[in-house]
DNA sequence: TATTGCATACGAAATAAATCGTAATATGGC
DNA sequence: GCCATATTACGATTTATTTCGTATGCAATA
């Protein structure tokens, strides 16, 4: 087994982690199926990947049965705030606002979005 | 030169181009010693990855002097959108909010940023 | 039981990214 | 003019990532 340093996902990896968060758990059969709707690669690919992820502990899975399940092994909200951080650092001079107020011009959110958010501001600024 | 399919910038070149988003233009050296602070490489790899980067246009030079001098060719909006859409669909089931919402939640930003994105926001209901 | 189909394992090639060593060249000071 | 120094150019290596072909095993079923 190779020595892998980091525990960042790839960006395939991430493809493969978000099905299996949306799904719970999956077997490669499942996760190559899912993925396929969008990309374009074999079924051994798919599987070296998983493979390679559950090297990682990216991912555990359950070998009881010939067909194994796998289930993501990092959570959702850890990852996204691993990605989140290193894309405000490197790319909003380490200021989330930055980020924030740029996610927000861009794209055109509803109404209802939109008072979630200021709901969430107000529970800030009440905690300062 | 290669062939290079897409301008995404990489991990490095990010970094690159952060600096000079910052410095407006500078030489090899200059980035270098800038990157210096947080990483360890040598200062050829600094330059070939500035080479690299002409060649895919990322960054322009001004080779009129023996030391050149390097500016971006991509603004940082733009990347920023970019990766922030990338995040965006491959973290946040396409939605913006989610993200918002987790990195607000995350760190703790003061109020004079909560007004500004308060500020945003209003704005944009007034437009609906 | 032999065959077929689907599963995992695994090596290795293809591609991409980062790193560095060395050569060639220009510049300024002596 | 010569030398020391700093710079660019560039090939080659290393490392990471993605891709796939082939081997092998198991289980249902004809």
């Amino acid at each position: 087994m190779a020595i892998h340093k980091t525990t960042k996902p790839t960006e395939s990896e991430l493809e493969i982690l978000s099905v299996l968060w949306e799904m719970k758990n999956a077997s490669v059969r499942t996760v190559h199926e899912s993925l396929s709707k969008h990309k374009d690669a074999g079924y051994t690919t798919t599987l070296k990947l998983m493979q390679i992820m559950h090297e990682k502990k990216l991912v555990t899975r359950d070998e009881r049965n010939k067909i194994h399940i796998y289930e993501a092994a990092v959570t959702k909200e850890k990852t996204q705030t691993q990605f989140l951080n290193r894309m405000i650092n490197n790319l909003f001079s380490g200021s989330s606002t930055e980020l924030v107020l740029q996610a927000l011009g861009q794209q055109n959110t509803s109404k209802e979005e939109l008072l979630k958010i200021e709901a969430l501001i107000n529970k800030l600024k009440s905690k300062q």
